[in-house]
DNA sequence: GACTGATCATGG
DNA sequence: CCATGATCAGTC
């Protein structure tokens, strides 16, 4: 693999991701000297990877940004031919073991989310994997009526955490923001606090957006183009 | 078609 | 082991 070295501004990360627009995956795989695989159903982190390489992403799994020095999150995200976000975006975990956050200004989301590239990349079904194109990238930090959005619903989803109202949690709960499963299978649990503070297994949990929010804040970008 | 619970691979 | 990278796939 050819080592890209991380960019040292915000300005020369963007630039990297623009130059990746209208290109398609097999264009990028060969730069970086990665194997595109057939279809990402055993391999669904792969094109997020990849994009980690070629845009100089050092943090690998650690719990850090993407670009630790630029203080900025990458994300691809898979878009239909009109731009809308077909997936929902994972964030982080959620930590049930007692160690979330007390606050809003203190929680790990917030922080992931302070600052996003945005790269999307155009899949549809019929189209290979090799063959689909990126788009046009967006560095997002979420503007007040967003923020306030996701503020609220973490309140909402961590208060039922932190009362161990584990029962009580479903996808459905938050308007932009939502606690799924986040395990290797249904079957991985963890320990946590439950409402009579026994120590007690539940499955572990992930923050994420819904389709619906990102759909909003990419069509905010191309709005203002 | 959107939503939600389930799942797969990788690296430090 | 655990957080990362997410998408899959059945159901509503």
């Amino acid at each position: 693999m050819e080592r890209f070295q991380a960019p040292v501004s915000r300005e020369e990360l963007l630039e990297r991701a623009q130059r990746l627009a209208g290109r398609d995956v097999a264009w990028v795989a060969e730069r970086t000297g990665h194997f595109v695989p057939e279809n990402l159903k055993r391999h669904k982190g792969w094109l997020g990877e990849l994009v980690e390489s070629v845009l100089g992403a050092t943090a690998g799994s650690r719990a850090e940004p993407d670009f630790p020095d630029l203080g900025i999150e990458l994300k691809t995200i898979p878009v239909d031919a009109g731009g809308k976000p077909r997936e929902s975006t994972y964030v982080c975990v959620a930590p049930i073991d007692g160690s979330l956050a007390a606050s809003w200004d203190d929680a790990w989301v917030r922080r992931k989310l302070s600052s996003v590239l945005w790269v999307p990349i155009v899949s549809d079904k019929e189209t290979p994997l090799a063959q689909r194109c990126f788009g046009r990238p967006l560095l997002w930090s979420p503007n007040p009526t967003e923020e306030a959005a996701l503020r609220a619903d973490w309140e909402v989803l961590s208060e039922m955490i932190h009362s161990g109202s584990f029962w009580m949690i479903r996808a459905q709960h938050g308007e932009v923001l939502q606690l799924r499963p986040k395990a290797a299978n249904a079957r991985d649990w963890e320990w946590a606090l439950d409402e009579d503070g026994e120590w007690a297994q539940t499955t572990p949990l992930g923050f994420y957006l819904r389709a619906t929010f990102t759909r909003s804040v990419l069509a905010r970008h191309y709005r203002l183009r």
